[in-house]
DNA sequence: TGACGACTTAGAACGATTCTAAAGCTAGAA
DNA sequence: TTCTAGCTTTAGAATCGTTCTAAGTCGTCA
């Protein structure tokens, strides 16, 4: 499990100047949630800093993504949302119904390599997998079971 | 290389009313391209017909999917592009700097599983694997140079 | 104290997509 | 052939997540 300090503090060790405002967001980040959207980082940074404006938010979760703290995932319903774990590699798993992600890391992904002849002249930066399905609360909503 | 007839052979022989239309959207999809966003298929398909609707390419759009004919890819701007080759398994390269996917065949992706202890009592229905990079073209744009 | 830059804010704007309500087509019945 | 019911198409409005704008606030350093 990550340390529950480490996003605020690599920030606070990157200068990165630390308001009230930055602070709650960062901290619904690193909170042990599934991954959020903006909306509910903005409703979860609410409870605790009633005068934090949607755009704050949105600015700082913008800043976040492109210092690199923090990794967009975009699910099917192409709504974005925020991974603060970005020091270990990891996957993601991915209801298709209610559309939560969650952290994998599945075996055998240090196998799967793309072929010189099927790489079409790219610089390759980086592979996703994302593992999709239902999850037991949508099963139960869905009536569907699972059969193994 | 796919029969560019195969979609539209398909829809037909599943009953599906063929309007001009849907025909044009059909044939867009199916021709020799990178995977389209709706906007690109709407000024395709207007150069075959040129009353065509956007709302109609739309619809289509989603009807296709709906089907199972045709796959939805969100790309990391958020915008969703439709891949009419669902017939062959694959999975995708992406250019982060433009966009574009590329269907390609990695090896070792049959390896890759997730332990039990990370399936959360998901019901597992598939898993993707994108590669991201950056294409000849946008490497030009950039002045980045592919050593290796 | 003043001034500058960084941060925040409300609200407008944006862009992709979906919805709405009306009009147009088409296949098959009469 | 004509009629009709249901499917399809249409323009434009609406929606929703996100970004932009322009003004206001704050903190820091001289």
């Amino acid at each position: 499990m990550v340390n529950p300090e480490q996003l605020i503090d690599r920030l606070r060790s990157r200068g990165w100047r630390l308001s009230a405002q930055r602070r709650v967001v960062a901290e619904a980040l690193q909170g042990d949630h599934v991954h959020m959207s903006a909306e509910e980082i903005y409703s979860l940074a609410r409870e605790r800093l009633e005068e934090i404006s949607q755009a704050t938010v949105y600015n700082t979760l913008r800043e976040l993504v492109s210092m690199g703290e923090v990794r967009v995932l975009l699910a099917d319903d192409g709504v974005k949302r925020y991974d603060p774990n970005v020091a270990v590699a990891h996957h993601h798993l991915l209801c298709v119904h209610c559309q939560t992600f969650k952290d994998v890391h599945p075996s055998g992904d240090d196998g799967v390599e793309l072929p010189d002849a099927e790489r079409f002249g790219f610089i390759l930066t980086g592979m996703d997998i994302v593992f999709k399905g239902i999850c037991p609360e949508c099963q139960l909503v869905l009536g569907v079971q699972d059969h193994q």
